[in-house]
DNA sequence: TATAATACTGAACTTTTATTCAGTATTATA
DNA sequence: TATAATACTGAATAAAAGTTCAGTATTATA
């Protein structure tokens, strides 16, 4: 009950590593599962042995990768002690991340693909719910610090992650350094806003 | 020299209203030339006398679209005095856009689809440049009229971008009401900000 | 050792869909 | 009216790519 296991396990990851290298190189769509048969040795019939189908094998990627990214920001948030300082933290990870692991691409390409099963419609919609709640965890911390004067806390959860969304998009077209001043810049407006301060609010 | 034309006028409008409607409706990718054809009632091959192929008549749907919303958008402009109404004017129209209109989801597929000629990958490139700068004049006039304190337009002008990008993608999951508030929540958040103002910037 | 379970092969299947093109019909030109 | 140009047809093409499955090999179980 154990070199199966081993076996098992190894072969996943060799599917997994060799996959993950290929959507982020060339997407999703233009990544057949020809290519992956090609650069991990390992027949078409077996990548289906471990993974239901190419979809399900890209959201094993997208939420591992997830996971990856909790634990690595789990590691840094201590290191902040303001919630300001945690937001641009949370940019400069997410602007690292995409520049390292340019997943993101295709995961924007899965994500908008107009034909997508139920069930992957629903993961993602859960991914997403994900994403928002950290967002709104982040800030509610910082109203409760008294750092922001705010209380439409799912809304600015919402504005948060657009911003990420759009900047991700952007910052494909940039170079490293250009990226995370993109990002730090986001913050500064998240948080400051570009307006004189007349308050008329 | 006149039946043809008008003739061909009336085909080519034909086909792109269908197309509109059905690449809103299901996508790009999922809407496929024997859907127009159906929808039409003319044939394939006409469809081709008139698009260059599939990715040409997106296009040429897309160019329309942006067109009128440019169109619009100067009928509206002068009604605001100042950048900052202009600022929430674009927001609001945008919204509707996309609540009205939503080829979005179908052009975002299609921007981040990865199989892109490269033709069309320039005049997508071509399209985002104009979006940009489009902010970028926006906010220089703002910057004109003293009522922004900032000197990186270029930065903004991307950081506004990204915003409306995202919210973009988000407000697809909400009703009418909820998509214009999101949106009039991020214009006050890239205008005054969210935290408390210490302002030790 | 015999049997069951697991890991794997790879060729064939299936389906989908954009695109073409030889040929026809309609309209403009001279 | 004859000829050229334009508008259109629709069946055939063609190529890709995800998925399946009957069969084989390897390892665990009893």
């Amino acid at each position: 009950m154990n070199k199966k296991k081993q076996q098992t396990e190894q072969t996943k990851k060799k599917i997994a590593d060799a996959a993950r290298a290929l959507f982020a190189q060339k997407g999703y769509k233009a990544t057949s599962i020809e290519d992956i048969v090609k650069a991990t040795g390992c027949s078409a019939g077996n990548i289906y042995y471990h993974f239901k189908n190419k979809e399900g094998l890209f959201l094993y990627l997208l939420e591992e990768w997830n996971a990856e990214w909790d634990k690595t920001w789990l590691d840094k948030e201590t290191l902040y002690p303001t919630t300001i300082d945690k937001l641009y933290g949370m940019a400069e990870q997410l602007a690292l991340d995409q520049l390292n692991h340019p997943l993101t691409k295709a995961a924007d390409e899965f994500f908008n693909n107009s034909e997508k099963a139920r069930d992957v419609e629903e993961r993602i919609h859960e991914m997403v719910k994900g994403y928002l709640d950290f967002n709104r965890q982040l800030l509610q911390r910082g109203i409760d610090n008294h750092e922001f004067e705010t209380t439409n806390v799912t809304g600015l959860a919402i504005i948060l992650d657009s911003l990420m969304l759009g900047l991700n998009q952007h910052s494909r077209r940039m170079e490293r350094e250009e990226a995370l001043e993109a990002y730090r810049l986001a913050m500064d407006v998240f948080l400051h806003g570009i307006a004189k301060p007349t308050r008329t609010r």
